[in-house]
RNA sequence: GGUCCCGUCGUCUAGUGGUCCAGGACGUCUGGUUCUCAUCCAGAAAAUCAAGGGUUCGACUCCCUUCGGGAUCACCA
């Protein structure tokens, strides 16, 4: 059977990671099916929430994080438009069909009156219905006026391929707005038209819609089309309070961790992971893996809480991972990460700097703070020497006894590599007669008065003799005992 | 309030009647790797399987009840 999926966002805002996951979902079903297609639809049918951009930005997070879609803005396709707000009379035709089987109605009532009715029923502490209210007489509708459902209210059973056999009764199902004043269809009737036209085969949404269910299965029925897979999806859950995650909880949107140097494949592999695993024990999956092992029955029906040190660490996991099949390309990716003051240095430069550095990195953002010394000269800070829990033993004067060994043992050396530099910073160290936490430390922090670098060897390497020494005799001269 | 959904370590989860006095991962803690930080490795602590009743020789797994949590009841999606 070919599969069908979309993801389709309304543009009132960034897409945040709480919905970004109900956008890869489709799209692993869809690619794991030979002759699949995601499409991408935008639900533009409230204007008052539109925000300008929105349909951008959207398309930049799509984008970053791999979900290329079949068919959709940008790319087009068989089943455009894909703006509802471009498909108004696929829906007026819609509507009218329902009309003309008398299932749909003008409603005349003010929307003064039917806030009252709802404030009765409120008071009664009751659930809305509005079919209880439906008016005798009906005007025939033309545009501008609100047109609604007229509800069939009954026992319906469907299942649902996340939450299993479900069951709707009567009370759920009501005279819902089909088209509203404005000319434009509520989600409710876009979102059924729209799928049943696209031939979308599953429809992936999050489980708030689930108690709209009745109402939908009741259009279905109606309109005399056939139901899609039901696929609802639990909510994730905000790190703390036991609240689906939002924006208020400063969910940021799925773009800003890409400023943080947060990789697409592992913010990929870390929302897939969030309520659906393959069974194994297995923890890193790329997008080629998901697509293979996704499946909907593996999907959990409990919210998953939103926590961010696991998407912490598996990003440290695939800087590693993929520095490791090609650090080129890595490199390539860390341009905007690195402090400015690394500007004025060649990317060569960097590239070896990167090299040594990039195993110790959390986020690519790391990098902005953790390679600075090997850009511009550190201030001598001789507290930090003093202090320091292995060299604090020691005196001055030892301390820079220590330093012009090392400073005139290096520069004796030929040949300025890694691998020489480890030979001779251990021959050094046996002629220092001091422990390995005393001498390495000593030079290391002299280098550098960074609170953790790569092996002295490999700093030392990038760093170059003439750095090196520089530095060296620096702290030499700081002592005043030159 | 009506309706709907959910409930295994702090967190993400494995578990579909016996091999589970519950396994893995993140996080935490402790060691190890010739210096720091990180990685990596080894180990530890951490879940009366929400509670109570059934069914069964046997239940985390099936049934019921209760409790707890969430969602929804818009001319928003």
């Amino acid at each position: 059977m070919k599969v069908v999926t979309r993801f389709a966002p309304s543009p009132t805002g960034y897409i945040h990671i709480g919905n970004l996951r109900s956008a890869i979902y489709p799209y692993l079903l869809a690619k794991q099916n030979e002759e699949g297609s995601y499409i991408l639809r935008i639900e533009d049918t409230d204007q008052a929430r539109y925000v300008e951009g929105a349909t951008e930005l959207i398309e930049d997070t799509l984008q970053w994080i791999g979900l290329d879609w079949d068919e959709g803005p940008i790319k087009g396709g068989d089943h455009g438009p894909y703006f509802q707000t471009q498909r108004k009379e696929i829906y007026i035709e819609w509507a009218k069909k329902l009309i003309a089987k008398g299932r749909a109605y003008a409603d005349p009532t003010p929307s003064e009156q039917i806030a009252k009715y709802r404030e009765e029923t409120n008071k009664a502490k009751k659930a809305f219905l509005y079919r209880n209210y439906r008016p005798e007489n009906t005007p025939e509708w033309e545009p501008g006026m609100p047109l609604r459902f007229k509800a069939d209210p009954k026992d319906r059973d469907y299942h649902d391929e996340v939450f299993g056999d479900l069951h709707m009764g009567p009370e759920t199902q009501d005279d819902i707005i089909l088209i509203k004043a404005d000319g434009l269809p509520t989600y409710n009737f876009a979102h059924i038209v729209d799928d049943a036209t696209m031939g979308i085969t599953h429809i992936f949404r999050g489980q708030e819609y689930l108690p709209s269910m009745g109402n939908y299965l009741a259009l279905y029925e109606a309109l005399g089309v056939d139901t899609p897979k039901f696929v609802h999806l639990p909510h994730i859950l905000a790190p703390a309070g036991n609240k689906k995650l939002g924006k208020r909880d400063g969910a940021k949107s799925a773009v800003d961790y890409r400023a943080d140097g947060i990789l697409p494949e592992a913010m990929l592999n870390f929302l897939a992971c969030l309520g659906w695993n393959d069974g194994t024990e297995d923890e890193i999956y790329s997008k080629q893996d998901l697509i293979e092992k996704f499946s909907l029955d593996r999907i959990q029906r409990a919210g998953a809480r939103y926590d961010e040190q696991k998407l912490i660490w598996l990003n440290g996991q695939w800087i590693r991972r993929l520095f490791t099949e090609d650090p080129k390309a890595l490199f390539a990716r860390t341009k905007d990460f690195w402090p400015e003051i690394a500007a004025k240095v060649s990317e060569e430069e960097k590239y070896k700097v990167f090299c040594i550095i990039y195993d110790r990195l959390k986020t690519l953002s790391d990098l902005r703070t953790m390679t600075t010394y090997f850009f511009e000269d550190p201030n001598v800070d001789m507290d930090m020497l003093t202090t320091n829990k292995a060299l604090k033993k020691l005196s001055e004067k030892e301390l820079c006894d220590i330093l012009k060994l090392a400073a005139d043992g290096l520069a004796e050396l030929n040949e300025w590599s890694a691998e020489m530099l480890q030979n001779k910073l251990n021959e050094l160290l046996e002629k220092s007669g001091q422990k390995p936490a005393v001498f390495f430390g000593l030079v290391r922090l002299s280098v550098s008065f960074a609170p953790f670098s790569p092996a002295l060897h490999d700093t030392l390497s990038v760093l170059g003799r003439e750095k090196t020494l520089a530095r060296l005799h620096a702290v030499i001269t700081a002592f005043g005992r030159d």
